[in-house]
DNA sequence: GAATATAGCAACCGATCGTTCGGAAGCTAA
DNA sequence: TTAGCTTCCGAACGATCGGTTGCTATATTC
């Protein structure tokens, strides 16, 4: 029926329903992420689905390799020019929340929703996602960390600790504006930076 | 086949499946929680756990409420004799971090895997779960109002800010606690803890 | 003791799950 | 032109999904 594409176009119909896929994902989960469904939102078999990718499992890892590139495209790469140490770490926070308050994905933070979704299996999936959730969390340490070193943060600073409140105030934020819909969340995410990271 | 039990062995029945329920959408989510899983675990027909409920929307909003009492006696009960207040407040947060740092559900806190896992969709088990997470954040601004106006708190604290911080802090510890399993992560809840509500 | 109500089972329903298979269609290299 | 490669489809696979039906065996009610 459908015939050969071109090289260019297989890989336009790849992104496509990684693209497709990764917005199901954000919002059913990604086990919610069927291959049917997916199929037909895109219009095609599931036999021409699976095919670019063979199993699930590795459709899976491709959505979650590309919730990775978008979240670095929309957040750290936007910052990549601000001054290391505090001001870094400051920028990468407002990116943080501008990121989940613009609602790139309709369905809130990906990672978020992935990781607790896979937080009590085993795989390569739940590794991926933890991989990457670490990753980030590394970034945010090097500049607290520098920002401690520079002298712009109290040479006290317990830098795990803090890291740990930033997490928490961004899946606080999530979760207000996810399950409460609540507009002040935002405005209350930007508040605790402000008290974690000085004005 | 099987006979009619008495009504407490067939309330006994209903139980297990609900108490079984939970274990299970804590770990898998409410979704995973299946009729036919359910019924291999406990060693009975699907239509026999399906009979106590009709349907499994039923069923999981059964499992909500069950998890719902878990918590609640869990949690709230135990510091009910702690004078109101900042006390009060401060015993709720502990009892909060003990609960989870306990492992009392294997998969983690129920209603934040729930939260993440309905928050896109509609329908009465999503508004049971908000519900439920709305009445306990109303508990924890009831007390840090008593606080601000017994003085114990400064005057001009921004109660809603507070508990956006205090589900931030809880959130983050689930967080850390199963996707990342730190051992040290009650202990930076307990030190988040004591930075908002003082020593 | 007889009548009734019901918990639970075995079997089955249609739908959907992930996956496989053979073939049709078209691009590309010889 | 031809042979091979690849994309995609239609169809089907077994498994499992939520749910229904008919029945049996017993607890309860009279």
């Amino acid at each position: 029926m459908s015939p050969r594409k071109s090289v260019a176009e297989t890989r336009l119909t790849r992104r496509r329903i990684v693209d497709r896929g990764l917005e199901i994902a954000s919002m059913e989960g990604l086990e919610g992420l069927t291959i049917g469904r997916l199929a037909a939102d895109l219009g095609m078999s599931k036999a021409g689905v699976i095919g670019h990718f063979g199993t699930k499992e590795t459709l899976q890892l491709a959505v979650v390799d590309e919730a990775a590139d978008v979240f670095t495209r929309e957040v750290p790469e936007r910052v990549h020019d601000v001054p290391a140490g505090l001001a870094r770490l400051r920028a990468m926070c407002e990116a943080w929340v501008a990121y989940l308050e613009r609602h790139v994905l309709p369905g809130g933070c990906f990672f978020t929703a992935a990781a607790t979704e896979f937080d009590d299996r085993g795989g390569p999936v739940r590794d991926a996602i933890a991989g990457m959730s670490a990753v980030w969390q590394r970034d945010l340490r090097i500049q607290a960390r520098l920002a401690v070193h520079g002298g712009e943060l109290p040479a006290d600073t317990d830098v795990g600790q803090l890291v740990y409140d930033l997490v928490g105030v961004m899946l606080a934020l999530n979760h207000f504006l996810q399950l409460q819909g609540d507009p002040a969340a935002p405005q209350r995410a930007r508040r605790s930076l402000r008290r974690l990271l000085g004005e």
